[in-house]
RNA sequence: GUGCCAGUAGCUCAGCAGGAUAGAGCAACGGACUUCUAAUCCGUCGGUCGGGUGUUCGAAUCAUCUCUGGCACGCCA
């Protein structure tokens, strides 16, 4: 048993069913297709430790108001072999239950047990998923969408991981098409500019007008000089990018190493391309009548996949779009390496892109809800008060790199982690650089480190933590002892709810409320000096507490230090 | 114009398989260090859940209309 939660919710449902039965029995309810039981913990503390509003589900079935049906049910529950001590009908229909503190004195037992292991669920049962993020192009440096994406991305992993799932993390590089075209035309026209001169030769409307593309060609021309004026263009350009794309991508990796991103693949386009597996993709959606021929292109049939309109496969120059690699890609994921499920993490500019994806999977036999897209909203910065708009080609925005040598690894990544995907992200660069206190990555450090602090000077007075077993936890009593078992006993199920919802932002606060109900605890109750057997019990509740700190800012990549 | 996302306290956001009195942090104000780290705690103040209509026993949550902001609609990715 991982999770007292799941036990409890198993013998509520037990119970309620069994009450159901035997209402039927006695011909007091009609028969009733009950579906979930939906167990619950309530808001208020008054309403008991747990509570279904089964009774409103089935009115209508039973044909009578909510609370009668609940007065019936309650007078036929067993609450034998439960932890359940009592229960009443409250509200419109609410059944709570009020457990016997076992069942929080049981939750410390498995922390004890698990370790570092706690918290792990099978909600994933060794499912193989892909989880693919960041995949920058290679052509300049990771900005700030990046950096959320990264963040997201990474930690998202972890969740589904430690929920039991089979992880890969994944980078696709995007080393071909036409931004690899547009990085060499940008390379070449600054080289031409260092050997000619800028007002001599033009650069290119659309080229990356980054500072970054500039230190690539003075750093090759520094290196060998102006061998390449002589060249043909095609040759200058392939040349200049095989020298730089490296160069970059290396870089990536660096940075992305140093906020705590680390993948198990690194997937090339190219490598699509060489294979022929994108010839062969689009041969086959050509043969299988999915495509149309309009004005010397192939395009993707949109009607027939049910969507809004055609898109381009391959450009009437012959030059696959990145549609058709992505769709090869894909191929690649579900059939080639067989994951059972993939999750792209997109900038929400890319939304449009999700159902075509989607659809263009089915030709192949791949449902397309095997592929799911976490689209995160882009990320806003401000600067004195005022937004800055961020752009790869101003060369002035803020990378990654940049924020990581500012606010730290850890403040970022908690940062990007402290809101749903799905909304805006204010990012004000001001507070960020400040590194006040009010960022909330301290306060959740602080915790570990108070924690850390106390049990090294216990044992300084030669007070060492007794087995969980010889330790009468019956005697954590107070009321900020109960409120901090109850947040710790809640981990598993808040992994679960994580990884249901894709939304890894979840275990970031959840980790602050362990902080903030531990801080009332430390405040509240003394744990040196008091009673030998009191003591000892706050020990364990207090090692309990480091225990699951340190598993969630494991997991987020955070540090978790032991002094402050 | 069409589509997607968002709109909840002064600010930043949770909550949204419909449920009980809508939560937290920051800010503001008032308290708590002779005792395990005050980077902490306790308390007070603060809301027409953008607006309308509908569905129902019950709506911040669902449907629909509308307003506002962001994004997307390319032989770019």
């Amino acid at each position: 048993m991982n999770s007292i939660f799941e036990k409890i919710e198993g013998q509520i449902c037990k119970v309620v069913k069994d009450a159901f039965t035997a209402c039927e029995n006695k011909g007091i309810l009609p028969k009733i297709q009950i579906e979930d039981i939906l167990v619950e913990v309530p808001r208020e503390r008054g309403f008991g430790d747990f509570s279904t509003n089964i009774a409103m589900q089935v009115s209508k079935q039973a044909k009578m108001p909510p609370r009668k049906t609940a007065e019936l049910l309650v007078s036929e529950f067993n609450f034998s072999g439960t932890y359940i001590e009592r229960t009443e009908v409250a509200g419109p229909g609410f059944l709570n239950f009020y457990l016997r503190k076992d069942w929080l004195y049981d939750s410390l037992h498995i922390i004890q047990e698990k370790q570092d292991r706690y918290g792990e669920v099978e909600l994933g049962k060794g499912i193989k998923v892909n989880v693919e993020f960041v995949s920058a192009n290679p052509t300049g440096p990771l900005h700030m969408g990046n950096a959320r994406g990264g963040a997201l991305g990474d930690c998202l992993a972890s969740v589904l991981k430690k929920a039991g799932y089979d992880v890969t993390r994944e980078f696709y590089i995007n080393d071909a098409g036409n931004q690899i075209e547009k990085f060499g035309i940008s390379l070449e026209a600054r080289y031409l500019q260092i050997i000619h001169g800028e007002d001599k030769v033009e650069f290119p409307e659309d080229g990356y007008q980054g500072e970054d593309i500039k230190d690539h060609a003075r750093a090759y021309f520094k290196e060998n000089g102006d061998i390449l004026v002589e060249k043909s263009a095609e040759e200058r350009r392939k040349i200049l990018v095989d020298y730089a794309l490296p160069l970059n991508i290396k870089k990536i990796r660096e940075i992305l190493e140093a906020y705590g991103v680390s993948y198990d693949v690194w997937f090339s386009e190219k490598s699509l391309h060489e294979s022929g597996a994108v010839k062969k993709a689009i041969d086959f959606l050509i043969e299988n009548g999915y495509t149309v021929t309009k004005d010397d292109a192939v395009w993707l049939n949109g009607e027939k996949l049910g969507l809004e309109k055609d898109e381009v496969l391959v450009r009437n120059n012959g030059i696959p779009t990145y549609m058709a690699a992505d769709i090869a890609y894909h191929y690649n994921k579900f059939i080639t390496r067989g994951f059972d499920w993939a999750i792209n993490l997109w900038g929400a500019d890319h939304h449009g892109h999700v159902a075509r994806m989607k659809a263009s999977m089915e030709p192949f036999g791949i449902n397309g809800d095997r592929l799911e897209v976490v689209l995160f909203q882009l990320v806003r910065l401000y600067r004195n008060g005022e937004l800055a708009r961020m752009s790869k080609r101003t060369g002035k925005a803020i990378s990654l790199e940049d924020l990581l040598e500012e606010v730290g690894k850890d403040a970022a990544r908690f940062f990007f982690n402290l809101k749903t995907s799905g909304s805006h992200l204010d990012f004000d660069l001001d507070l960020a650089v400040k590194q006040s206190n009010d960022n909330p990555v301290f306060y959740v450090q602080y915790a570990h480190a108070r924690i850390c602090s106390l049990l090294r000077k216990l044992k300084e007075e030669g007070i060492e933590p007794k087995s969980i077993d010889s330790v009468d936890l019956t005697l954590l009593q107070e009321k900020e002892e109960i409120e901090l078992i109850r947040k710790l006993s809640e981990y598993p199920e808040e992994v679960v709810q994580s990884a249901k919802t894709l939304e890894p932002s979840r275990l970031t606060r959840y980790v602050m409320d362990i902080a903030a109900n531990f801080h009332s605890f430390y405040n509240a109750c003394r744990v040196k000096g008091e009673d030998e057997e009191l003591m000892m019990a706050r020990i364990i509740l207090v090692d309990c507490t480091r225990i699951v700190i340190k598993n969630i800012l494991e997991l987020i990549k955070i540090e978790a230090p032991e002094k402050m």
